[in-house]
DNA sequence: TCTACTTTCGAAGGAGCCCTTCATTAGTAG
DNA sequence: CTACTAATGAAGGGCTCCTTCGAAAGTAGA
């Protein structure tokens, strides 16, 4: 509603262009009929828009389709490869990036393992070895860059400072906005890392074509991310989705339930604990299905009060735990019925260890759309190409 | 993003008579030269927009202001007089609606008494009395009508069935949507009634200008509305806010603290009796202010559920008992500052019992204004003007 | 190889919307 | 009654889009 005005005619010609090139961003490469048919304007009128994206630079012609009826066509794409995106990830154990070329695709990945203790300077080398690699990989370099888009373990202040790390000790109070923002000649993107993980199951996953999703982040810590109307819901302070601080929700604590089973084994790492209990489950030990559903039993609590609260499309489980969905979807899907008002899917990510990353590129490209397609902020449509090119 | 599209000249127009709509809506009668400034147009287009918008019915001049310096300028006014909106609230012991022109100023009021025992079909009665009633107080008949919007208690699906309702034994079930369809000849919109108290409060009350609220329904019954990112939200059954079904969230059976507490009289009506203990409380008495404690106690647990989730700008202190609201504020806050990892501002309502009405007017204007400023839905711009006129 | 058919291309002519400019008009101030 | 102010209304011009048409560049079939 705020977004729309009118204007003199040259606004109607950006309009046009942008209309252009998003029909072109969504279905690859089109004859100048067919997108005159999506946008809606004559072929001649189109043929002059593209023209004039394409001396931008952000069109370009390719080779006519063989094989059809009549003149062949012009056909022309949009040059995703006028810049690049990098999604990173900052984990307690893993620091990992991606990079993506202006539609998303993703052209390279990497992961730097980290510990919990491992001081905060030496995770932001390993940050910037992550993305470096990916530069590397693909032959670009920072320079290229457009956005990179931050995912951490932690709550972060809208600007970009960690109030609280549950994961990562040292990383309480840290300005990791300022730091990133020194790290990338471009601009930087910051957003907590089940909220991107909950992004990325939108586009990517199984919540494709949801509206209001729940993102269950599930594992050794918990954490939940919220999409509400198709966006990532940050909340005013960027604090949303904290469910896991009420004692009431029973979060906190849940997964202690397959930490301190009796089926771990004496003097397993605290970090591989659980798996042992999610084995033994799905193997059938009693006692280790006791502990899964007294788990189940507490994740539901909190979950329901998301479900009430929302009355999501869907409920996404994600996170570490995730792949032993196969013992956890069924007891968790029952506790719900029983006090939901409407019983919303529940389904396990399919999207793994990557989820956050994805997101990350994802929140990165809708950062970009936002810039061309919000009329009135953002680059006017003769955007000036980075330098890179 | 979706309702950005180009197009031919006739758009352009379109975009501009919108916006001209808008600037007349928001900031009474302008000049035309005050209107090309606010719209970007020149004072010769505004003039054509304006005249074309004059013949369409949708705006009006009206005489110059006097005193001014220079030529007397033309002023027109958007013609809000054009149609009328109706807001219904349905609640266990009245039924209200309110008459508004369609830029939401309210005309008249009514209310019409009712039982929680009354049957549907006497509180259709009732509702089609109270706007009656409106529009007799208002010289206007059903025919002005452009828009209804019902609010009730209750839960309902997306098609406007009562899914569940505490408050209204018959209500359960009951196909309002049909039957308000039915009785009004125009359209009907349909909500719970603490969303549309949520929304009157983002407009006319105390969250004004916030994007995230969290409205708390606090009364004999307890209910919660959400306002997110601006919007009221839904959810996807229609079904959100409804903390009060988690029996964790000690919702539901908090209003016991005050009405079974023991400075309540003998015999007094369970509907009085929380107005006891709350004027007690506020006079000091020990025993009262124990059970306004208790109660606090438990309506920050599901408080701080939504705090949490959502992290609003705002909590909204609204429903019956926020009269008292002296007396439960602070102990509210004090608890909810326990668990928050941001604290939002937590305020009363001031808007009294016309909140649901109130916000039921606003969802009616909203949805003229979605129709007139969605390009690709809803009435393209010269819409035949309602039969009544 | 040639012809018929299909589809696109490119140019020309025209209409709609907006802009700037400027002489004119209708008030107020002294 | 005159000077000043600000809006009015008409004229002329530019930009963007549309429709229409003959020409062009392929494929399909004889």
């Amino acid at each position: 509603m705020a977004n729309l005005r009118g204007g003199d005619l040259s606004r109607l010609r950006q309009l046009n262009s942008l209309s252009a090139i998003r029909e072109l961003r969504r279905d690859g490469p089109l004859t100048l009929s067919a997108l005159a048919d999506r946008t809606g304007l004559s072929r001649p009128s189109t043929k002059e828009v593209v023209d004039e994206l394409a001396e931008l630079g952000w069109v370009e012609e390719v080779p006519p389709s063989p094989g059809t009826m009549g003149r062949p066509a012009r056909r022309y794409r949009f040059r995703a490869d006028n810049g690049f995106l990098a999604g990173v990830d900052i984990g307690a154990h893993n620091v990992r990036a991606a990079l993506s070329d202006l539609d998303g695709r993703v052209l390279a990945e990497t992961r730097q393992p980290v510990e919990p203790g491992t001081p905060a300077e030496q995770r932001l080398a390993a940050i910037e070895r992550a993305v470096e690699g990916c530069l590397a990989m693909s032959g670009k370099t920072a320079a290229d860059l457009w956005t990179v888009a931050v995912g951490t373990t932690g709550v972060l202040t809208p600007e970009g400072v960690v109030r609280y790390s549950a994961g990562i000790p040292d990383w309480s109070g840290f300005d990791l906005g300022e730091r990133m923002r020194a790290m990338f000649p471009c601009e930087v993107l910051l957003e907590n890392d089940s909220r991107l993980a909950a992004l990325a199951e939108l586009r990517r996953g199984v919540a494709r074509g949801s509206r209001d999703v729940v993102f269950l982040h599930v594992a050794r810590r918990m954490g939940a991310g919220l999409i509400i109307d198709g966006k990532v819901h940050r909340g005013h302070g960027a604090a949303a989705g904290e469910i896991v601080m009420l004692p009431e929700a029973r979060w906190f604590d849940a997964p202690e339930h397959l930490n301190s089973c009796e089926v771990v084994p004496e003097g397993t790492p605290a970090e591989d604990a659980a798996g042992f209990t999610l084995a033994a489950a799905r193997a059938g030990d009693p006692v280790a299905l006791a502990a899964v559903h007294r788990y189940a039993d507490d994740l539901a609590v909190g979950t329901a009060a998301m479900v009430l609260l929302l009355d999501p499309e869907i409920v996404v489980l994600g996170g570490g735990f995730s792949r032993s969905a196969d013992v956890l979807l069924t007891p968790l899907r029952d506790r719900l019925a029983r006090v939901c008002i409407r019983m919303p899917e529940v389904r396990a990510s399919t999207l793994g260890g990557e989820c956050v990353v994805l997101g990350a590129i994802e929140y990165a490209a809708d950062h970009l759309d936002r810039q061309l397609f919000t009329p009135d902020s953002g680059p006017e449509l003769p955007v000036p190409l980075p330098a890179g090119r």
